[in-house]
DNA sequence: ATGGTTGCTTAGCAA
């Protein structure tokens, strides 16, 4: 199983790069997140004649996210039904072949400090306790999305510089912790060392060109999915060119589920 | 120095 995810910003914007990725790429799963359209504007016809079908939580103008799969996402969710404020649409759940896939797209967080910042912190508190509810971290789990956070010192291009912003502070990374203790297998990890992968950079002071990104999207995997992990890595070269979405799809590959091999008996 | 770019909605906000 091939699963991908992607902040297009902007399903409208993004509509002719989306099927033109879906077309070369061809993956069983894609997560979007920052749909930016209602439900009346998703490209439903579109997707279905490129062979998708789409799971969409959306809203107008912000947020909004989607699974897309060859076959009808199953046992869909939307929102976290905590009885918290769930008016923003940051979270859509439902089942592939087997694999429960989350489709997240965490708060920016505006300024450390702000409304917003709290926002953040608590929709990631929010987050880790809806997998505890909701999830099972033995079965197959990939929690896909744009995080708005960056792991590592590794995954950042001027770490100093970005220590203690919203997208790199002590505060978020600890609150990613806490979602990745739940059981959960950092995919590009399990396949790459190296600093420098970035998936998103900011559109403005030619931060591409010079790679002056950062990795906040990522594909998180429980243990029976992670150890069936063969690949994993980010396209970089889709935002290159005209107009693309200042964030790079991600991508994880998958065995097929099955036994173990069994020992050779002359091992 | 709080800049710069893109997208949504139409001057200002969000990222």
């Amino acid at each position: 199983m091939k699963l991908a995810s992607w902040n297009v910003n902007s399903v409208r914007a993004r509509e002719a790069r989306l099927l033109r990725w879906l077309e070369f790429h061809a993956p069983d799963v894609l997560c979007l997140q920052e749909l930016k359209v209602d439900a009346a504007a998703f490209p439903f016809e579109a997707l279905e004649r490129a062979g998708y079908k789409a799971a969409i939580h959306a809203q107008r103008t912000y947020n909004g996210v989607a699974i897309l799969a060859r076959r009808e996402p199953a046992e869909v969710e939307r929102g976290f039904g905590d009885g918290g404020d769930d008016s923003q649409a940051r979270l859509i759940a439902a089942s592939v072949d087997g694999v429960r896939v989350i489709s997240a797209y965490v708060p920016n967080g505006g300024a450390v400090g702000s409304d917003k910042w709290g926002y953040k912190l608590e929709w990631m508190r929010r987050l880790r306790e809806y997998l505890v509810r909701r999830c099972d971290p033995a079965q197959p789990l990939a929690v896909c999305g744009d995080f708005n956070v960056a792991p590592e010192p590794r995954d950042v291009v001027d770490p100093a510089a970005w220590e203690g912003t919203v997208l790199f502070h002590p505060d978020v990374r600890a609150a990613l912790e806490q979602i990745r203790g739940f059981g959960l297998a950092d995919t590009l990890r399990l396949q790459r060392q190296e600093p420098g992968l970035y998936s998103w950079w900011d559109y403005r002071m030619l931060a591409f060109p010079r790679n002056q990104g950062l990795r906040i999207d990522l594909i998180l995997a429980s243990q029976p999915l992670a150890e069936r992990c063969r690949a994993a890595g980010i396209d970089r070269n889709e935002r290159k060119g005209k107009l693309p979405s200042d964030h790079a799809p991600v991508f994880a590959e998958f065995a097929p589920a099955g036994p173990l091999p069994r020992p050779s008996p002359t091992a």
